[in-house]
DNA sequence: CAAAACTCTATACGCCATACACTCAGGTAT
DNA sequence: ATACCTGAGTGTATGGCGTATAGAGTTTTG
């Protein structure tokens, strides 16, 4: 009977919840059952254990004893829950631990105390730790988000890669981009390597057979003259399986990484020259 | 009343569809109206118009005048379909037309033949051509595809970059390892540049509001000792939209194959000396 | 105690991919 | 000519999805 009385109906702001912005508690109406943090914590089990297309606002929900719709009190929608989701199966950077102040005003590099820091293997080490949590939740890389880098988590491992590559003579727009092109590389190493990884048990193929219809594929242009290069690689078995499994691209990674990090050097070493 | 009388069927198999196999018109049933290539084309043409949420089998099926399920009779799967959709999409690499023979036996690099070319060029132009494409067709960039590259327009634009690296004094795995590493980087630069460029229509919030948003966020923390580096380039200007545009991820690009190019010719120097 | 604020549920809508059973066109073999 | 049968295309149904809307139930405030 009654004719639908709007009432103020708390909205939810979608940098809030990102940021994890502890509503102050309703006062008002029953206590609520939910929490950012409890939905989140569910979706993440959900898809760390079925994966990305498991994760719907009916399932999370379900898992919590709630129906989908109770979740929107919450969260605005479900792209805004991935976005939260994202973050928070990120995670804090290994070095978030010591927040140093490596950022002095000095443009031109030394920072002034004495011993150099090894910033080459900061940044191997920023990499390896990205590579570790996008191989704990995989689903991470089939996220398109939308938006730019907003969470806590995203900002701080943002912040400490720019550390990494801070006083060592390069200007902040360089280190920005650098950051930039480091990030991406990972982000897409890590990802075909995890769809490779995927793709036996999605198709229901074996990696045997994988390897096969890939070798297979292969043969069609090794004799050909269509993909000499590709033939090349093929001949000289650069494409079979060695020691590392057949979807590792870490050597990859770690090739172009070292090599780009030895162009920084000798771009920083260039300018202080000349 | 019949029992379900199972005929032989047809059936589809990925790789011929991937590559265009042909079938040998069928000589006993009616006449096909439609193919691969006339479905291909529909869904690229709806990809471009309406972005890759509206590439369902309903509207592909509907813009060729037919029902959906009429579309399983050229395509095993909507996933089948999207693979053969990208690589239809990512059309030839610049440079298929001429088939040189840059394969040599050679496994020390120099190619034998009296001018050296410009492979920094040669790799740069390929990087232009590759951005070029996910411009004109952004949603190839949301597409997961779960399977290595087989298309045939994939394998070329592989090969396109092997030859430029070919001949210079890296071995066979190392060019790989040099491919995968630089097309992981344009992948993802051009991935996000475009999410970004999307969210304005997609979230109905104006660039401007993105913006203020970004801005807002960044003095969260720039008075934090949370984020010195962040804080640090905000204090600087970095994060301003100087002449580029504020999602135009071309300059890090350049900035960074530009040092791993420094990179590898360091490397390959390194070696023919020591 | 009533009103207001709030949580959570129920239902419904319009999408989606695709399994299944079917009609019928149009060649081939007799 | 005619019977046959392959295979094209359709209609329907199932079970999923995100979320708009309406409202039932709960708790605090005046």
């Amino acid at each position: 009977m009654t004719p639908t009385r709007k009432s103020k109906e708390t909205q939810v702001k979608p940098l809030d919840v990102l940021w994890g912005g502890e509503r102050p508690r309703p006062a008002r109406g029953p206590r609520p059952g939910l929490s950012v943090d409890k939905i989140a914590a569910a979706a993440i089990r959900i898809a760390d254990e079925e994966g990305l297309d498991a994760l719907s606002m009916h399932h999370v929900a379900g898992k919590l004893g709630y129906t989908a719709m109770s979740l929107y009190r919450y969260v605005p929608s479900k792209e805004q829950l991935v976005d939260v989701v994202y973050d928070r199966a990120l995670g804090p950077p290994p070095t978030a631990g010591r927040t140093g102040q490596p950022a002095t005003d000095d443009p031109d590099g030394s920072d002034g105390s004495g011993a150099a820091r090894d910033w080459r293997a900061e940044v191997r080490g920023w990499v390896r730790s990205m590579l570790t949590v996008y191989q704990q939740h995989p689903w991470l890389l089939d996220i398109t988000t939308s938006s730019p880098p907003l969470g806590p988590n995203q900002l701080a491992w943002l912040e400490a890669l720019l550390q990494a590559f801070a006083g060592i003579g390069l200007t902040d727009e360089e280190m920005l981009h650098l950051v930039m092109f480091v990030t991406g590389a990972v982000r897409d190493l890590a990802h075909t390597s995890s769809e490779m990884a995927q793709a036996p048990e999605k198709t229901g193929v074996s990696m045997e057979q994988i390897g096969e219809g890939y070798a297979d594929a292969m043969r069609h242009l090794a004799d050909s003259a269509r993909f000499p290069m590709l033939a090349r690689l093929v001949g000289s078995g650069t494409f079979e399986p060695n020691e590392t499994p057949y979807n590792d691209t870490v050597p990859s990674l770690d090739f172009g990484l070292e090599l780009l990090l030895d162009g920084v050097e000798e771009h920083v070493r260039r300018r202080l020259r000349g």
